[in-house]
DNA sequence: GCACCGTTTAGCCTATCGGCTAAGTAGTCG
DNA sequence: CGACTACTTAGCCGATAGGCTAAACGGTGC
């Protein structure tokens, strides 16, 4: 993954972060371990096709993957694309020399 | 900072950090240690307006802070908001038993 | 006090977000 | 194959986001 991809990568995922929905329901398929998107959708007061869409972009934010068990689709957490965005937090860690890293470090920017 | 201020915070931090120009307005006046509004404004290809309306909306969500040094306004970063956000990551951590941690992780959610 | 400079506020406008309902699809089971 | 179950897709709709320009505002310096 080079840094433009990376970058893109962070986009999405900070913007599927953005909805406190879309993060609860990362972290109640996280704590068990995987759901199907009929229990997720059974423990939010949304209607179901919300809860639906919601999975659709956390699954194109590269939060979520899905695999098909019969009739149900059963939701798992890919830790890779979130510690991506946890790591994001480590430009600003305080002792460090920040000259000292890769840089390309956000948006479209002059000189 | 109870467990509802929390949250609440944790909502206007990932909505400002959502934005590719927020997250690189925060890096930029981090890396310099603090920059004045027009400084900041004179390194992204948008109007100046826009500039300070995320100036405002990431300062709102506690990330930033200014000071009037007479005509300009120096910014810098206030890292406690930015380390609630980091540490949101930590109910993902790999090996951690999730029961023994603090409840009360999200949004509206029935049973 | 007047002009100017740095910055914000007001207000407009388009696009995306995030809810909803209704209709479609795919897999299972009698 | 037909009915049911588990979801998704389509499409509407009001609210918010995020650009912009023009106008206001608060300090400074002549």
């Amino acid at each position: 993954m080079d840094a433009r991809e990376k970058l893109e990568a962070l986009e999405v995922v900070f913007t599927a972060l953005a909805h406190a929905s879309r993060r609860q329901i990362l972290l109640t398929v996280h704590i068990r371990g995987g759901m199907s998107a009929g229990e997720i959708a059974g423990r939010f007061e949304y209607a179901w096709p919300t809860i639906s869409r919601h999975l659709r972009l956390l699954e194109e934010a590269g939060l979520l993957t899905h695999e098909k068990r019969g009739l149900t689709r059963f939701y798992t957490v890919d830790y890779e694309r979130l510690a991506l965005a946890h790591h994001w937090f480590d430009w600003f860690e305080q002792g460090s020399d920040a000259k000292a890293r890769p840089r390309s470090t956000g948006t479209k920017q002059r000189r």
